[in-house]
DNA sequence: ATGCCGGGTCCTACCCGA
């Protein structure tokens, strides 16, 4: 089974990146984050004409996730269990294929808003940590994936990056992803490259790409049985040589 | 040392991303 994210920093600007990619790497299930529209808007057409069917959850101007799958699947959530009933952020997908959980996210980065904006963050992860507790004492096989907007480890940035209180390598951010690790969940892409930069995110700015500049921040976590089948977990860094990309590129999940 | 780039939107100056 393969399995992909990707935030693509709005679908209609990346409709055919997306297309391209599907037909090059054939996934049999690509999570989309930051697709930036309402779900109405969302070009489900294109990739229905691969033999994808889309499951949206859109919001105006900012934020959004979806799925595209080219296997039969069921939407279990389509928002965060446990947050507040108010919460309109469109962050959060789960669905079942064959038997296995299949979660994408789009986690809150934390720098907007001060300190409000940074404590919705660490509560967005609090109920992540309990959705995947909830999974675990079901003994549900199940896989987490997205753009988790923190690095892990000093590892996970260039130096010079980021600042050292960024929100993305705060210790409250990186003690919260931990936790989901001492849980027992697999990071598949730290499982497969044990040491060294594995970018999945270089910004627009300053030739980030060109000095390789780049965040770890785009992740697949594994429930254990999940992790025992793990095959390969890489990002497609040739992505962001293409004309007009993503921010991020796509990060490829396989497993046995 | 964030706002250099590149999305978005009350259409155009301003908000947000990481």
């Amino acid at each position: 089974m393969k399995i992909a994210t990707w935030n693509v920093n709005s679908i209609r600007q990346r409709e055919t990146h997306v297309q391209r990619w599907l037909e090059n790497t054939q996934p049999d299930v690509l999570f989309l984050q930051e697709i930036k529209c309402e779900t109405p808007a969302f070009p489900s057409l294109p990739f229905h004409g691969l033999g994808y069917t889309a499951e949206v959850v859109g919001q105006k101007s900012y934020n959004g996730v979806a799925v595209l799958a080219r296997v039969p699947f069921n939407v279990v959530h389509r928002a965060l269990p446990g947050l507040p009933a108010d919460d309109a952020q469109a962050r959060y997908i789960e669905i079942e294929v064959e038997g296995i959980t299949l979660i994408g996210i789009y986690l809150p980065n934390g720098n907007s808003r001060g300190e409000d904006g940074f404590a919705y963050k660490l509560a967005w992860m609090d109920r992540l940590a309990e959705r995947a507790q909830a999974l675990l004492d079901d003994d549900r096989p199940f896989v987490i994936t997205g753009d988790f907007n923190v690095c892990p480890t000093d590892e996970d940035y260039a130096p010079g990056a980021l600042s050292p209180t960024d929100a993305l390598v705060r210790p409250e951010s990186r003690a919260r992803f931990r936790r989901m690790i001492w849980m027992g969940l697999t990071d598949a892409v730290r499982a497969v490259h044990p040491h060294g930069p594995v970018y999945t995110f270089w910004d627009y700015q300053a030739g980030a790409w060109q000095r390789d500049m780049g965040l770890r921040i785009d992740h697949a976590l594994l429930s254990p049985t999940l992790a025992e089948r793990l095959v390969s977990a890489d990002p497609d860094r040739n992505e962001r040589d293409q004309p007009q990309p993503s921010d991020h590129v796509p990060v490829l999940t396989t497993l046995s």
